[in-house]
DNA sequence: ATATACTTTATTGTATACAATATTGCTGCA
DNA sequence: TGCAGCAATATTGTATACAATAAAGTATAT
């Protein structure tokens, strides 16, 4: 046996570095919905070709952070009023039961890992950062599912949070930035107590509290989203 | 990917045929977990080139159907005892309140639909081939869960469906094949009846037999995921 | 005969070239 | 002016070519 590779230097998967730029970017809000992900430009910006581009956009696209159309190209996701209520209602539906099993489960180190989110996340927000504040807040629920110690049910939710991003993105109607550091502080709480019960019922009013600082009667309406409805006509 | 992929309307998407082919062919098990899925192979099978397959393959193994290692190649998944024990408790976490949507929301034509799924099973049945009858009890579910009318969380069905083939074909312990067939018409029943307690009892009954039937102690070990396990050094 | 180093082959990762489709701009005509 | 139809351009879909990595085979030395 060569001993000449002592570790892997490069893991270098740039597909997934291009994917996690995006998620990044869009998490953050700095590419809102509908905007035009044209492939030779993602390419020229992250030097890869556009083979890498594609796969990529593929992958968002199977999370619904994008929207690929055949012959048309990919977009940043614009989820309708419907599909933003579902997302809520998804999480509704697993997260609490998430929560309790992390309060079951979760190990002296986990609680410190989510108390160190929080700070982050209370930092951005000090420094004016709501993109960084919203997708650490995001984090912080994945986090859960994490300690929660269930693979399957934590892809689902994760894929939730980055839909999250996009509801927040249209729909947000408080203009209090993120007031749920309380409730993140809480949650951690009841976490650390292993209190089980607790931690549902805080999860659950803790995501009715989102839902209800969302306004879906706006439309989402973008120009791109405008144009293909009017040409959708096939089928 | 639209809202509506009951069916490809546009035979132009030729990525999507592999998809479907290859998935179909998983969940009629004829093809094995941990089986090696070439490019040059797959695409010479369909004539395709490798392009496509490899878009194909990406998107299989987003839902976990196959599992891709990087410069190694993919593979039909091979999910651990753990992973299985997962998937049908995500299933009984999501399905028994879907049914009991569904049975709130269901017209006459969904009925039908549902009974000419359990026809087609026993039809299946009687003709010896299983693959088919497992398949065709799968889209049940499904159908189920788009009657529910939750695109997101039919979507989140629909992969622990796929991978459920999966799971049976590793850990089914039972002889008699498919004995769900009364479970499956007692669901309609209830479901047609707008009885939406009763439709949320039994599927969650239904998943608590399903689960009874399979056995995790098995190990899965297949040879090749066994050299890699031998190999696994990072992280 | 076994093990190790090296060579050869096969397969995947990435880039580029070509084809198909959509979008845009122009020209001519009413 | 406004619109229809065609031409030009741009962008995506697919195939192929090349590079990087892993797997397999071979020869040699102990």
């Amino acid at each position: 046996m060569s001993l000449l590779h002592i570790s892997t230097p490069k893991p270098k998967d740039v597909t997934q570095k291009v994917v996690d730029a995006l998620a990044l970017a869009i998490h953050e809000h700095r590419l809102a919905p509908a905007t035009k992900l044209g492939e030779d430009e993602i390419g020229e910006i992250y030097n890869v070709s556009r083979t890498v581009v594609r796969a990529a956009l593929q992958s968002l696209a199977h999370i619904q952070l994008v929207e690929i159309q055949r012959n048309k190209g990919a977009f940043v996701a614009s989820p309708t009023p419907r599909e933003a209520r579902e997302v809520f209602e998804a999480r509704a539906l697993l997260e609490p039961r998430t929560a309790r099993s992390a309060a079951s489960r979760a190990t002296p180190s986990d609680i410190e890992i989510l108390k160190d989110h929080i700070a982050k996340e209370h930092a951005a927000l000090d420094a004016g950062d709501n993109g960084r504040a919203l997708n650490l807040s995001g984090r912080f629920h994945i986090e859960i599912a994490r300690i929660a110690d269930q693979d399957t049910i934590r892809r689902f939710i994760e894929t939730l949070i980055a839909r999250s991003s996009l509801v927040i993105a249209l729909y947000w109607r408080r203009e209090s930035a993120l007031c749920e550091s309380h409730a993140h502080h809480a949650l951690v709480q009841a976490i650390a107590d292993g209190d089980e019960q607790n931690a549902e019922e805080l999860m659950q009013s803790h995501l009715v509290d989102l839902n209800s600082a969302l306004d879906f009667r706006d439309r989402p309406a973008q120009t791109l989203n405008l144009r293909e409805l009017l040409q959708a006509t096939d089928q």
